[in-house]
DNA sequence: CACCGCAAATCGAACAGCCGGTTGATCGAT
DNA sequence: ATCGATCAACCGGCTGTTCGATTTGCGGTG
């Protein structure tokens, strides 16, 4: 049988374990940190011994990269779908966006959590690909924002690139103080984030 | 003479010596995280022994608090001042909260860095003394958007704590992105920050 | 279906190095 | 002479990482 686009079981258990290990990781950095998290404690999560650990790793800072790649793609496919949806306003894009982006954040806490807080602890040109990735997610954002100054839904007196930084801060924050099964829904807050987003990009007079 | 009241040479070189050691905390706590950062990273930052540094602390974790405490204190001066000036409508008293808080941050990018991002690295009572000051401070927010909401200059219908989170996310998020010197200054950034939250506080149709 | 081969996964033990923290002696300004 | 500040040397413990031995379970063979 041909090796290529068929999963043997023994691949599929491989694939999966990566994934088990990348889970681990992501959960013992979310609630320690990255720096105050040991290889020991992932190992313990998986309950295998921290040199086992090392078939799967060179470093431990693979494991950060792991999950921050892994987030970058999520979030790049997030705004993606945004710009890919037609017939919407810029300004109505851009909610779509906070909305759905902030619901990802919030279903995905620990992810989310470890993507913000731990990503300068990166060293080389690993810092620089994510780097590289965000910058270019701000610009295809603020693409849309610039559009919608020149159309009039947006205030076209700030400059693109601050705008697109009050967006930022609105999906970015809630992940530091949402609590899964509170007083709000996701979805509430996801609505309010977007409602606050639009009512901000708006002209001043309206 | 009498002790009370005046200050000695030699308490005054005391306190002038624990507040370099405080400074030299929050330098290193900013360029490495907390976790990452050492004891000696620390005593180098002050050319003595890591050992000599133990004469004025017990623990690590006290340069930390001793950070987080005095962050804390101003963090609650800002958002007083803007509650004791008098003759304002509560949507402005925010709008100009918003703008001193935030020029605030970018002009200690360090000491705001460290508040936001290693606060959660504190351990036991420490923890809890931070946490209760930050919800009476969201407390004393949620007043005042809730009288603009009575007044009928903010969005009646979001939750007042919900619409205190959008606030603080359009404060908090600068400092992760601004640089000294660069394409924006200061008073601009915190201008834009201002004029984002107040015009996401207004009511919908305005 | 029973067997075997082989690679992936895990173990077990060790490593050098640095961590936070301690202690007693010494320095130096008042 | 006093007392805060610094030094010098040290400790036990834990860190990330390495590596050869061992176990596990899928894939092919008869």
């Amino acid at each position: 049988m041909a090796s290529t686009g068929s999963t043997g079981k023994r691949e599929e258990r491989t694939r999966r374990r990566a994934q088990e290990v990348a889970e681990a990781a992501t959960k013992v950095f979310y609630e320690r940190g990255y720096a105050a998290a040991t290889v020991q404690d992932i190992a313990d999560e998986l309950g295998i011994l921290k040199g086992s650990l090392y078939h799967y790793i060179d470093t431990k800072e693979d494991l950060l990269f792991g999950v921050l790649q892994s987030v970058q793609e999520d979030v790049t496919g997030v705004l993606d779908s945004a710009i890919a949806e037609d017939g919407l306003a810029p300004l109505d894009r851009i909610a779509r966006y906070v909305e759905a982006q902030v619901t990802y954040n919030l279903t995905h806490l620990a992810r989310i959590s470890v993507y913000h807080h731990d990503y300068d602890q990166l060293t080389g040109e690993r810092f620089d690909e994510i780097a590289k990735a965000r910058e270019a997610h701000a610009r295809k954002l603020a693409k849309i924002v610039a559009l919608g100054q020149a159309e009039g839904d947006i205030d076209p007196a700030p400059d693109a690139r601050l705008l697109v930084n009050g967006v930022f801060s609105t999906i970015a924050w809630p992940y530091r103080w949402f609590q899964p099964g509170g007083r709000w829904s996701r979805k509430a807050v996801a609505a309010e984030c977007a409602r606050y987003a639009r009512q901000a990009l708006r002209p001043a007079d309206a």
